[in-house]
DNA sequence: AACTCCCATGAAACCGATTCCATCGACTAT
DNA sequence: ATAGTCGATGGAATCGGTTTCATGGGAGTT
């Protein structure tokens, strides 16, 4: 079907050199003399030639390949940070080849080895709940990027924001407008994100004097209809809160909706507070306010710190700043 | 880095037989004793023997792999799609390789080069702009599918919903809710997609015996902020509608969010009508009606499709029904 | 003019698999 | 008993590049 393709064999020859010679002008490795680099240049560009990657990744014992294991394609979030990585990558000969590692762990350590087999130069990891100790002995073997995942020990290896900082923000955010019953929704229970932005917020609760109450805490799982189901499960309970603080922008979204039904109004009635600034909350009714992540800037700093890393050259992973964009979804508390 | 890896050489000399019986059984391609099979499974075992791929492409001419195109990760829609490629092609052995078309032409035909010097065995293209010329030159090279892209004379490596039946389907729901001044906001100008779905709404309107105006049609390009735009064209022209039929669900929000700006009601005032059933659709307010395309099973099928067609077996490509989502926000038209 | 030294170049080995082809032994048919 | 088949097996070629190594010639030095 496609067995029409030239090979560096037939530039040699159509150039009267060397595959050798071939190779150095295409890598550009060693001298070549200006009349045969053009020779060759020439037949390359008669012939349309184009090398074969998988022979070359054989003999070079690289691949140029990236991979980029996501939790899922089609969460906002990561596909963002994904976004950031093709981006990131364009221009340096790499090419990602993405997995999905569908949120199960098992089916990450799987896809993970998949892409091992098939010699990727590199593993850029998005999200993620492989464990550490199986983190550390894949380190090893292979340069790896982590993304939006924070863990013990990677610090140059790793890229994320300050999710403890964002948590405290977002609820400061929430106390400076009066707000003293702030309801949490909860991320999915041992992800690290959650934990540590439920830190920042039990952190913003003390420091403004205010009692940690439990009840305020739903146990979510970054879900639109977790964030439903928080808002009914306070309402049922008679649980009062003025504010809502949740785990991400698809849970604010469904906790608005569930307000929306009880005819509660946001934000005159309740504020709500969501996470990641997803493309659709500037434009729901009212445009969330929500914490921004740098999605795309994180792909793209990672992008560029693998493809260092691989070289065996410097990088630095740049300290993302996570920035509270102030819309319309929360309002003074009247008392 | 990862030097240490074990090659079909070592299990050779492991289970006392020649490379050609390792990748027999490895390939299950031809009978080998029952005794040495055991052997050669025992010494993958031992050794945690993984193929190299690429070496195994080389020498077979097959990458097992499989190149996407899609327009834009992070894009709604296109991204269920791929999605659906992804869990298609699970357990089928090949893997997927995404690239990133950007919405541009000359970009997507150049990543559809690059895929093809990464010796892919076949190509799923999601949406694309490529020309007809072109796409008819690389199905002669390569197997290929493409999803939600209608292409003539591509019957059987086409899928995609049927777009004028849609239109039709969106805008008479509306005419049936007593609408007669239907605003429409159409995508991109020359998506096909776009064209269809316009099509089915002038279909629609003329069945009804209802005049077409042209003021009631709007250019947008599928972004939130052409619904914002439409709605505030309108409104600023006094231009009258009862309904508005989005060209997506993204549309959609734009175009509610703007007639929140000018205190008009969903559906109470005006209703509207999206396109693609996004995920964020129903949990927005008033949930949004609109017309869910099975994006998800365009993917499989597509991934199925293409499996079979490099494998050279029949398949078929299934005709795949677009449905209306009744939510809330569409209503009777009172008048 | 003689002698290094270096640079451009091609031949050949190699990367890690698959696959063609020849061989060998056992089994069946005559 | 002998020729003919057939299944299992190993050797070697092959895929399309990269890289090592040896070599020949030209420039530079004295």
């Amino acid at each position: 079907m496609n067995r029409d393709r030239a090979t560096i064999q037939d530039i040699a020859e159509r150039a009267q050199v060397s595959k050798a010679t071939v190779s150095r002008v295409l890598n550009n490795s060693s001298a070549v003399a200006k009349a045969k680099r053009d020779a060759v240049t020439k037949a390359i560009e008669d012939l349309g030639f184009r090398p074969n990657m998988m022979a070359r990744s054989l003999a070079g014992g690289r691949s140029m390949t990236i991979g980029v294991v996501t939790q899922n394609i089609g969460s906002p979030f990561y596909d963002a940070i994904a976004q950031g990585v093709v981006s990131g990558l364009a221009g340096t000969g790499y090419s990602p080849i993405f997995v999905d590692g569908q949120w199960e762990q098992s089916r990450e350590s799987s896809v993970v080895k998949t892409l091992l087999g098939r010699q990727v130069d590199g593993l850029v990891l998005i999200g993620g709940s492989v464990e550490l100790s199986e983190m550390n002995a894949l380190r090893s073997k292979i340069p790896m990027i982590t993304a939006a995942r924070w863990l013990a020990g990677w610090d140059d290896q790793s890229i994320h924001i300050d999710n403890v900082e964002a948590g405290y923000q977002a609820t400061k955010h929430l106390i400076e407008f009066g707000h003293r019953e702030i309801g949490l929704i909860r991320g999915i229970e041992d992800h690290t994100d959650a934990i540590q932005r439920f830190e920042g917020y039990t952190k913003a609760l003390a420091e403004a004097g205010i009692e940690f109450k439990p009840d305020l805490i739903f146990q979510g799982d970054f879900s639109a209809q977790s964030g439903v189901m928080a808002v009914n499960s306070w309402l049922a309970r008679s649980t009062y809160f003025s504010a809502i603080f949740a785990a991400n922008d698809t849970v604010a979204y469904g906790a608005r909706l569930a307000l929306h039904r009880h005819g509660i109004r946001v934000p005159d009635d309740v504020s709500i507070i969501g996470f990641d600034d997803q493309a659709e909350s500037a434009y729901v009714t009212p445009p969330l306010t929500t914490m921004h992540q740098p999605a795309a800037e994180m792909g793209a700093s990672a992008a560029n710190a693998i493809v260092k890393l691989i070289q065996g050259e410097k990088y630095t992973l740049p300290k993302l700043p996570v920035e509270l964009i102030r819309r319309e979804s929360v309002a003074r508390h009247i008392t």
